[in-house]
DNA sequence: AAACGCCACAACCGCTTCTTG
DNA sequence: CCAAGAAGCGGTTGTGGCGTT
């Protein structure tokens, strides 16, 4: 093995590792070498590396008789299939999603899915206190709108807002129980005869009226400053829609297929 | 080591709203 | 305008991991 370092004491440290780590390559590279028949690999945006055969989709078919639904856990190959499917045709159409893949899921697991986990734009990790802090002040002016709360702190999805707010914000800010949309701590509910209103629509992500949008301007301004700093500080977040994995698995491959050279010359 | 309880998060459910033909 | 399917939303439940006894 041969390393390139202008320190001595890099050099020696890697060759360490490299020498304890060398025989384990070699068998988990055997392994994966004589059971696919037919290499893909990936890796999502949760930096996992997939490696997996045609007659890897099998496996995610499994656990549910004829017609039948699964439920609970999506499994990794169902993940993949979906990811699959999403990479070709786009995301939308769920249902048809479901019947083209063959995942025993309805359209709107597949859907949920997507929005709250595949997505590349999801951003994974614990909530900064920047995110906190925003949170606090859109929930006190929205209350319960989670979809509305989320659509403005970048990479979370309206489940984690809502997840976060009932497990750690609620009992940080000593709320008892569980908020109602008409809960009176929002600042809507507390003011129904202001010139300003918010539509019924629960879908409705628009704000209505320039002094809702203003109100949450103010709110978004004063965390603006933090905002810059996790942008700056954190791990770029993709914006396109879809990731897609199979841009960077080129590269892997060759990675792969350099390091498996160099193993079998070693041997 | 096993049983239990708690916590965090993913996923489901029922409903509303939107879109399309 | 209407109906049916798709999409979106928020409340609730299920699941798995982890710490404690």
């Amino acid at each position: 093995m041969n390393f390139v370092t202008s320190h001595d004491s890099e050099f020696h440290l890697l060759q360490k590792v490299a020498s304890k780590l060398l025989p384990l390559i070699r068998r988990v590279s055997k392994i994966l070498c004589s059971n696919l028949s037919s290499r893909r690999v990936f890796v999502n945006n949760h930096n996992y590396l997939y490696i997996y055969s045609n007659h890897f989709a099998a496996t995610a078919m499994k656990g549910a008789g004829n017609g039948e639904q699964r439920k609970g856990l999506w499994t990794v190959e169902e993940d993949i299939i979906l990811m699959d499917y999403v990479k070709v045709h786009g995301k939308g159409k769920w249902n048809r999603a479901a019947k083209f893949t063959g995942l025993k899921r309805d359209g709107k697991s597949c859907r949920l899915r997507w929005m709250n986990y595949l997505s590349p734009s999801v951003k994974r990790g614990a909530f900064s206190e920047e995110e906190d802090d925003l949170i606090i002040r859109l929930h006190k002016l929205l209350g319960n709108r989670w979809s509305l709360i989320a659509g403005r702190i970048p990479g979370r999805t309206d489940n984690q807002v809502k997840n976060h707010w009932n497990i750690h914000l609620s009992k940080k800010l000593g709320v008892k129980g569980k908020y109602k949309v008409s809960d009176s701590s929002s600042e809507f509910s507390k003011k129904p005869e202001a010139d300003f209103s918010i539509k019924s629509s629960s879908n409705d992500r628009s704000i209505p009226s320039n002094k809702t949008e203003a109100e949450l301007q103010n709110v978004l301004e004063g965390s603006h400053e933090k905002a810059k700093e996790i942008t700056s500080t954190q791990e770029p977040i993709l914006t396109s829609d879809f990731y897609d994995p199979y841009l960077y698995a080129p590269s892997l491959m060759e990675l792969l297929d350099e390091s498996l050279d160099f193993l079998w010359h070693d041997f």
